[in-house]
DNA sequence: TTCATAATTTAGATAAGTCTAAATTTTTTA
DNA sequence: TAAAAAATTTAGACTTATCTAAATTATGAA
């Protein structure tokens, strides 16, 4: 088994590798607020163990059973999350940080019947993916509403940030999953958009927020 | 807030406080699987915190904060071993170790929550009270088996022994919580006892079994 | 293409929790 | 009640994961 701190390490280097082939250091260390040298200190670790490609200076990529490790555990955070908002009715702004204690819970059994329990959910309360017990999952095609242009429409599905400070703005304005909405307008000065719900109403929001919110087409 | 292990040591001082005033460094070194050495620096901690009265070779007792934080733990305890058995469909014998490590999620929205998911049950899967979200249970009064005389009956209620080799023996006997049993005859060489179920079966246990299984009368 | 700057690694230290072996205190027993 | 035995504590060491400061390597701008 994995200690905890190994565990966090190779989910930050799994969600690191979505944006480049190789992850950096110092890019680790950000994402879970420790110090380089630290972050050094744990690679040559995980190299060791092989569960990542490692060689000085040059960056890090995941190898095929440390993948494995960290889909699991992503795997576990999107299920818990999804219980706490299906099960016990938390907000989706509210769950992060408890998925974050509770994906650490070992049992691959427990993972299983939880899913079973809430019948195979397919994606966490933030419209991610859940990866099946096999690790499979299919990442969907979500495209930023700031790339759309006017008179384009589609169905809200994702965030890409899920701060509780953006998830509570989105909750606020009805921007949540599964709504349908369609560009009204794009404001060439600061790139904001307008934008219109199912039922007419027209919100304003920043590029900043398009951005981070994604939608199926 | 405490660390993994803190919490597990005052879990520890909580339960031998059952059968003893003070508990002995040894005591609680047998019962964590440590040595009396780390449990002697352990203790030194929990006292510089207020949360055990500790005096060289005196043995230690837990102080009011000490006690609220060892109930808190037993508390989610055993809310997640009902959950995994009610909601998850596991059998009684296979929770405890699951249960050991989903103990330390510290949220306590999250498990108030899960109380009111669950309907506050009040007692585990194992008869053991579950206290309520201020600390509160009353530890109901059980009787062994190995206590009744002939003719007595009474209702299975809980186990002394948590371990899975005797509650897999219980359920192949049948022998679970809720059960009504009678004793039939107390044999005088080794006092192993026979009873009587319900339905008219009769089985017989040996003093060590009747020892460990609790009786509501 | 060289040199300043940024990124990364190494060296050495620290804290938590554990251990073994030795020293000390308490308890038991003769 | 004094010695032997048992229980407990102390001393010193180890591991994991972290840190700061210094050294090394890579990168990018002139």
């Amino acid at each position: 088994m994995n200690t905890l701190a190994e565990e966090n390490y190779l989910k930050s280097i799994y969600h690191l590798s979505m944006d480049a082939e190789n992850v950096s250091t110092n890019q680790i260390a950000a994402s879970l607020n420790t110090k380089a040298s630290s972050v050094t200190d744990m690679l040559k670790k995980l190299a060791d163990k092989t569960l990542i490609n490692y060689t000085r200076y040059q960056g890090v990529s995941l190898t095929p059973s440390g993948e494995k490790i960290a889909i699991n555990i992503i795997r576990k955070h999107r299920l818990w999350e999804y219980f706490l908002v299906e099960k016990l009715k938390f907000k989706w702004d509210q769950v992060h940080d408890m998925a974050e204690e509770m994906e650490h819970i070992s049992s691959v059994e427990l993972i299983d019947r939880l899913d079973e329990f809430m019948d195979y959910p397919q994606h966490d309360p933030h419209g991610e993916p859940i990866p099946d017990c096999n690790g499979r999952f299919t990442a969907s095609e979500l495209t930023p509403v700031s790339a759309l242009s006017v008179n384009d429409s589609g169905t809200i599905s994702g965030v890409r940030d899920h701060s509780s400070s953006f998830l509570q703005y989105l909750e606020k304005q009805q921007l949540t999953l599964g709504k349908r909405i369609s560009i009204i307008e794009i404001v060439e000065f600061d790139h904001s958009m307008i934008i219109q719900m199912e039922n007419k109403k027209e919100i304003h929001i920043s590029r900043e927020a398009a951005n981070n919110l994604l939608i199926a087409l």
